[in-house]
DNA sequence: TGTACATCAGTGAACGCGCGTTCACTGATGTAC
DNA sequence: TGTACATCAGTGAACGCGCGTTCACTGATGTAC
């Protein structure tokens, strides 16, 4: 081939190692959490030796914090396009719950993912998560606050709506999750789950419309 | 001694044996996850030799199952007394959020237990934490059901906004601990996370308050 | 284009270690009479 | 109260196993000329 390009072969190669240990893991990690999880199980799904390991991460912590930002960059840009949205509130709330479900169908173990180790047992993990979740809560509230509802609102009180919205979809998520896991698929019960949701965040919604006349 | 009570000595000491079990691991749990955990750690912090722990619990899990009656019976029996307050919704809100703060300094390790197995690894551990916060939704929606805001409501409706509470209670306390571990300890972020709490929860109650206005 | 050398992703043997679980046991506590 | 037997919480040795990490290696890919 040619050799205008660096590397070329040899890098393709590794990264597709690379990606073959990330997507080992996550499927191991639907069974248990990361601090249990051996780096020899992710490199015998893989198919290489465990030494292999090391020529992409330094330890199982690394891999988690690249996972976590695969994780969260595909939700993050859906749920942007949904914020830069011009409609009402009511039917900004009704899309994104469908973008959350439909998140949850397409990537059930990336989510999962995040929902266990956001609290879970490893601290480097834990913290691009959070981070992750932050810079995800500062676009929500920017998106709310040039939002005519918002005039004469404190950043404060904008940036605590924000994250009262960002938690209520990892919750979200998290319960559409839960009815996976049972074994029901698209029954009644998923249904119930997306009804609540919209609800709920209907129902701050609405708090919202009233902040300032309860004079807070 | 006497022999009018069936046991005693031998019983109590084996009930001591198995609360310094208990004690131990949620010791440990505090950096790392129940999958994590060994069996000879926790033993070993106890002083007792590895086999003794069968005697107390089949595995690991089971005892996960233990810790979660311990770490939520307490919080639980707590928020009840505030739910059965006759007071105006403002102040037990504040209440509330009071007794939250004091939870987390008092029992941080059973807080982070929850909150990490929440969504741990363990499927026993997760099923009986979702069981106890269910019945503990049910409690809360019993709570607002017999308000006067909530006539009209339906059942519905009125679970729905419990779940809601109740989330919020849990991912508070979460903020507490991160606060907590980040070094702070009653300092001004400590204060922020409560103030945030209680604004967040009161614009909830804003919602519920407009909920049939607007038509739901 | 061809050749000679450099790079480096993946190998495979070896290591010491702590794990969960088994088993027959010990000796203090409990019970029957 | 005293004695003889039963119970059972905790012991300690032993086991086979999979773990993370080290190291010198191999051979395909990349680069310089």
């Amino acid at each position: 081939m040619s050799h205008s390009e660096t590397g070329g072969v040899r890098q393709a190669q590794k990264q597709r190692t690379r990606q073959a240990l990330l997507d080992a893991a996550l499927g191991l990690l639907e069974e248990q959490s990361l601090s249990s999880l051996g780096l020899r199980e992710v490199t015998r799904v893989v198919g290489v030796a465990p030494t292999a390991f090391y020529r992409h991460f330094r330890d199982l912590g690394e891999l988690g914090v690249a996972l976590v930002q695969e994780s969260l960059s595909s939700l993050h840009a859906t749920v942007r396009a949904v914020l830069a949205e011009q409609v009402g509130a009511e039917e900004r709330i009704d899309h994104t719950v469908t973008v959350v479900e439909r998140y949850v169908r397409e990537q059930p173990a990336h989510v999962r993912f995040v929902a266990r180790e956001r609290h879970g047992g490893v601290r480097a993990v834990r913290q691009a998560i959070a981070g992750e979740l932050d810079r995800f809560a500062t676009e929500v509230a920017a998106a709310l606050k040039s939002q005519p509802v918002s005039d004469g609102w404190s950043d404060e009180d904008v940036r605590m709506l924000a994250e009262l919205y960002v938690d209520r979809l990892v919750m979200t998520a998290s319960a559409f999750l839960d009815v996976r896991d049972g074994g029901d698929q698209d029954t009644e019960r998923w249904r119930a789950v997306a009804r609540t949701a919209r609800r709920q965040l209907h129902l701050i919604s609405v708090g919202r419309k009233h902040w300032q006349d309860a004079g807070f």
